[in-house]
DNA sequence: AATATGCATCTGCATATCCGCATATAAGGA
DNA sequence: TCCTTATATGCGGATATGCAGATGCATATT
């Protein structure tokens, strides 16, 4: 139980989760756009949510498209929704929405 | 939010949290019995809590009872309590509850 | 072929976290 | 005052975590 929260207890991470809990779908380069970080970061910390089986990847053309595991739990899910909504009062939350979506989309 | 996650991730702290949710107050001794971990593990977590509010103090003669922070945000009280509900499922939590409940009360 | 892009991974480093042990402090009672 | 119990904390060591930058590699694109 206590594995999940040091999942969300890393900033990078949690925003992740957030942006690909509304976006289904999103692509490393698109994500680190939306955070404003270096690469290897994003895509350091998108490797460890997927050996923890929080995130999924599948290959489209050049792109990795990360999305939320479909199997959480539903106390897994539970928690990651109740932080979306927080994430609304939240301005850094808030700021990664708006980079996404003034993005071209890849 | 994520540093409530840092909270939570740690699995000592996350056991002592549910405790303190379903029992109101304890005091350190209870929790170490409750927890059977060793007295400046338990201390040590709990002065972490209590510095970030997470959890307080109040003094009753020789012992200190350590309960939730009654000023705790709706978020952070939904997360605590849905970690409530999942801790019925999780052995280690009920093994925590049944070591408290058959300790002499301090 | 040369170049660019998207992504993963390794290295080296700094810092944070957790722990046990020993000791300090505080309250209560003999 | 001395002893016991309850709690807190300083210290040192082990481990974990996070980071930037470099590199590798596969797949476009030109």
């Amino acid at each position: 139980m206590n594995s999940f929260f040091k999942i969300l207890s890393d900033e990078t991470r949690l925003r992740c989760l957030v942006l690909l809990f509304e976006q289904k779908e999103l692509c490393v380069c698109e994500l680190m756009y939306a955070l404003d970080l270096p690469q290897s970061k994003v895509s350091r910390h998108l490797a460890n949510m997927k050996t923890q089986e929080i995130v999924s990847q599948r290959r489209e053309e050049q792109w990795v498209l990360y999305s939320i595991n479909s199997e959480l739990s539903d106390f897994q899910l539970d928690i990651i929704k109740r932080c979306v909504t927080e994430s609304k009062h939240v301005a850094i939350f808030e700021a990664d929405k708006n980079r996404l979506l003034t993005t071209d989309n890849r």
